[in-house]
Formats: structure tokens, C-alpha cells, sequence
DNA sequence: ATTATATTCAACCAAATGGTTAACAATCAG
DNA sequence: CTGATTGTTAACCATTTGGTTGAATATAAT
């Protein structure tokens, strides 16, 4: 279970590390897409474009939908919650070292000026 | 500039795509570690636990203070931000999906309840 | 001065990645 | 039926990755 969840954080976070992959994503968002034009702005073979689509399917982040010789590619970003929610915590941990920065300022700054 | 930022995203992700990376900024949250510390619950020599650190340090998602022999790691957040704006993009464009899906759901039972 | 500890570096290895080209499969159009 | 279009698959290739071991470096302790 722990694992199958790893897993999946795997395979987004390695889904979301190449540019041209995540170009893709950005392509989709809003509306469909086949695998040519999603291929289109690249240059790359249809061939490795297809490759990066199964990543993207594979990590969730992509649905798929065969009409007849055109493969209609649609964002599936529900997948994308659990990397979500794994970078909110760390983003959380910063916020909270930042306030407490911030208040340790302002204990200099009280210091200073009580000087 | 863009380059720069998407070379960013993509050290960035691909460092979290991997288990015993995630595993090491878990145990960073809140406290300080050594090298030793980090590589201490993985099965994995001290040269790897080092080659993981230097891919996080790169990343910019950890910051190495060297202290007598020991390397002291600390966590640093803010370089999740791209990271994590990037994600929110996608996540806000789910939850808009949702809400159109809800909208829907909710016209097809008034429909329903009106028959 | 010697030894133990903490860590990196270099050389190596197997597996995965991202790309190619060429062949195949399926569908659509004339 | 014949082509043209849309994609996938297979075989291959160079590079990267994640791991190892062994040697090197630097500091701490005795």
C-alpha cells in the first residue's frame, strides 16, 4: 500500500522531470489533444513522442481515448494530488521557517532597539 | 531564463522521483543531519547516500554545511516553490474540472427531478 | 604519531532513459 | 482496392542513473 503510493510518486515525479513532457501537459490543459499534436511542437519523432505519452499515462496524468485512427489525449490532473500534497508539506515546513525568521528579526530588531 | 527555469523543474522533479531522495527531505524536515544520519535508514553504501545529496543539493532542495568532518544538511524549502507553483497550476485546473462536473451532475438531476 | 570516523572521489557495472529508424496495424478517403 | 494518415512496436544506440568497491582526504580522538 505504502508502496504502491511510493511507487506512484515515482512515476509522476519522473513523468514531470522532462520538459517535453511537461510542455505536453501544458498543451492538454483545457482541451484535447492527439498524439500528433501533441508531438507537433517538437522535434521529435512521432515514434519518441508516443514513448512520452505512455510515461504520462503510465504515472495517471494522461487518459487516453481511441476514436478510430486518432488516439484523443485528456488530462487526468486528479493524479497529480498526491505530488501535490507531498510538496505542499515541504512548501507548509518553509512557509513556517520563514515565520519563524521572521519572528527571530523581530526579537533582534526589539533587542536593538531597546538599546 | 526559461531555459534556466525549466532546467530548474526538471532537477527538481527528478529528484523527488526518487524513493530514498523523498525519504531523506522526510527526515530533513525540521532538523539538521549529517551525512551518516541521512544514509543511515537505507541499505545502501555511504557513497550512494552521497551521490542522493549531491543530486538534492543541485536541485537546490538541500544545503550542505560543512562542520569539521561532518557535512551538516539542512532542508531548503523555497526551491520547492517552482516545483510547487507549477503543480498548482494543474491541481487548480482539476479542481475547476470538478466544479464543472458538479455543475453538471447538479443540471442532469434537476432534469431528473423535474420528470 | 597513530588510529578511528566522516565523507568524497574514481572506476566500474547493470539497468533505465530518450532518441532514432524501419516495419507493422488500423482506419479513412478516393 | 489502393493509398494516405495516425499510431504503435521492435531493434538499436548513446547517455544517465543508481548502485558497488577501493582508495583518498580531512578531521577527531587516544
Amino acid at each position: 500500500m505504502v508502496n504502491n503510493q511510493n511507487q506512484h510518486l515515482d512515476e509522476v515525479f519522473h513523468a514531470l522531470a522532462d520538459p517535453t513532457r511537461r510542455g505536453m501537459l501544458s498543451q492538454l490543459a483545457g482541451r484535447e489533444r492527439t498524439v500528433s499534436d501533441l508531438a507537433g511542437p517538437y522535434d521529435i519523432s512521432l515514434a519518441a513522442a508516443s514513448k512520452h505519452i505512455k510515461v504520462l499515462e503510465r504515472a495517471g496524468l494522461l487518459h487516453r481515448n481511441v476514436k478510430g485512427r486518432q488516439h484523443i489525449c485528456r488530462l487526468n490532473p486528479k493524479s497529480l494530488s498526491k505530488a501535490y500534497e507531498w510538496l505542499r508539506f515541504y512548501e507548509r515546513f518553509w512557509n513556517e521557517k520563514l515565520d519563524a525568521l521572521e519572528a527571530l528579526l523581530n526579537e533582534e530588531d526589539k533587542k536593538t532597539k531597546k538599546k
